[in-house]
RNA sequence: GGAGGUGUGGCAGAGCGGUUGAAUGCACUGGUCUUGAAAACCAGCGUUCCGAUACCUCGGGACCGUAGGUUCGAAUCCUACCACCUCCGCCA
């Protein structure tokens, strides 16, 4: 949610930023309610303090034991016109507030114009492709031959798109899993376990909903919703409080699964662990100042990077142009790994800083030293997102043999160094 | 699932339907006192919206779990919902 101040004075930057990122909005409409608005509210509030007068007025006279009858009459009308303009301001705050929560944040300054993902912008690669003597198998081949997942039984259960691993593909889930809370844990993330489920105003808080409601599995009549990341749950924790400055920066991570219906993306990657309903993830989430939102951007993506790098995996840093933005966001870095048997890089991570955007929606404010209030701002990041971590691990790691070798970092979660029949 | 209870400011805790944004205590902030600290004393101490503004503030509205209702007037009465607590039942 972006203020209807800041709104009614940056009207053209409003409009221009919703270009940017390819969404509709009709800003004039907006300010357009918002005048009506307020030239009611004057109205009404005027009306409002006459009546506070009265009332004072009713109870000295009763007091005196007087009588009251003409004010009281004369205040029965002004009752009724002020709960008629009480209706007609809120039958008009209601299409405004249907019309404001689909403004989209507005891009930074420093993010990259563009339309698609081919006008996103390197920042940086670590690594180099693995090389090999034979020609690399796909996750599928390997994960066949090892015994380590059975799309047919997932889709028996679920339909297509919900993997399940099987024997050491999924002791291989857990541990990437377990190795990745216990890395943030050690760099200073508090860990929580959330809810997998939340209502709808969790999801419009952080921005998903009202735009992606087609992309969500809903439950319970449409009101309870499987959350699509943990960055939903996780930045709700503080719906509605008021921090004290001292206790920011906060930085948590937590496990979930994800599920996503990837409504309209039928067709391709239909098959694998590349785009699926369900996946899981590790997500960092931090709250913090205003004016250090974009130093606690650079650190995210670092501490998203060091666990890619500690599973020794060629990867990129891309830096995502405005039409690539998500509705929330103000500026995003991906990570894409290298993933030698699909030759192609894959994202696993997104960071982002929504700046007040989700603490405008979900009210998170903080109290200033000097005694002010104001709201925080928000950042997550995948650290990282499983499925196509494991692709990616599989494809570098594998030998000629079909085996496949496990990385340091996650032979004790493993209690074994290859992957083999 | 059944029965009962409770929801007021950072916390605790008052509040006959009529100067109640809300007593009191604690906490917090500033000051007096003190070499310093504590104690004591004095003062201050919510959020939000609209408007004005000589940028220091000023005027007005709203907010006592949420949403409705009754009333000239609601923290106070009524209804529904939500959350929490206690007891019973069921249960991984």
């Amino acid at each position: 949610m972006l203020p209807i101040q800041f709104i009614r004075e940056n009207p053209e930057r409003v409009q221009e930023g919703a270009f940017n990122k390819g969404e509709k909005l009709d800003v004039q409409r907006i300010l357009s309610l918002d005048r009506d608005i307020r030239t009611k509210l004057h109205e009404v509030e005027e009306l409002k303090a006459r009546r506070n007068k009265a009332s004072q007025e009713i109870s000295g006279l009763k007091k005196q034991k007087l009588d009251a009858t003409d004010i009281i009459v004369e205040m029965k009308d002004i009752s009724a016109t002020i709960k008629n303009l009480d209706t007609e301001i809120a039958d008009l705050r209601k299409p405004l507030n249907e019309l404001m929560i689909w403004v989209p944040n507005i891009p930074h300054e420093s993010v990259p114009l563009g339309k698609d993902e081919n006008d996103n912008v390197e920042i940086r690669s670590w690594g180099t492709p693995p090389e090999f003597d034979f020609k690399p198998k796909g996750h599928l081949t390997l994960g066949k031959s090892l015994g380590l997942f059975n799309f047919e039984w997932g889709s028996k259960l679920s339909g297509t798109g919900f993997p399940l691993y099987t024997g050491n593909g999924a002791k291989l889930e857990r541990a990437l899993i377990n190795f990745m809370l216990d890395y943030h844990i050690n760099n200073n993330y508090e860990e929580l376990y959330p809810p997998f489920v939340t209502l709808r105003h969790t999801l419009e808080a952080t921005g998903q909903l009202p735009k992606l409601e087609e992309d969500m599995y809903h439950i319970d009549d449409g009101e309870m919703f499987l959350i699509p990341t943990a960055e939903v749950p996780v930045t709700n924790i503080y719906r509605d409080d008021i921090l004290s400055e001292e206790e920011l920066p906060q930085k948590y991570v937590a496990f979930s699964p994800c599920f996503r219906r990837e409504a309209g993306s039928y067709g391709k990657e239909t098959r694998g662990l590349i785009r699926v309903h369900q996946f899981n993830k590790v997500e960092l989430v931090k709250f913090v100042l205003p004016e250090s939102s974009y130093d606690e951007l650079e650190s995210l993506i670092l501490d998203a990077e060091s666990i890619v790098q500690a599973l020794g995996l060629h990867y990129r840093v891309m830096e995502l142009c405005t039409g690539e933005l998500s509705f929330a966001s103000t500026k995003c870095y991906d990570i894409e790994v290298w993933a030698p048997g699909e030759n192609r890089w894959l994202e696993v991570s997104s960071c982002s800083n929504f700046e007040a955007f989700q603490a405008r929606r979900a009210n998170i404010r903080y109290r200033k030293e000097n005694g002010g209030v104001n709201f925080i701002h928000t950042l997550n990041g995948s650290g990282v997102a499983t499925a196509r971590l494991m692709v990616a691990l599989l494809e570098t790691y594998q030998n000629n043999d079909g085996t496949v070798n496990i990385p340091d970092v996650l032979q004790p979660y493993m209690q074994m160094t290859l992957l083999r029949n």
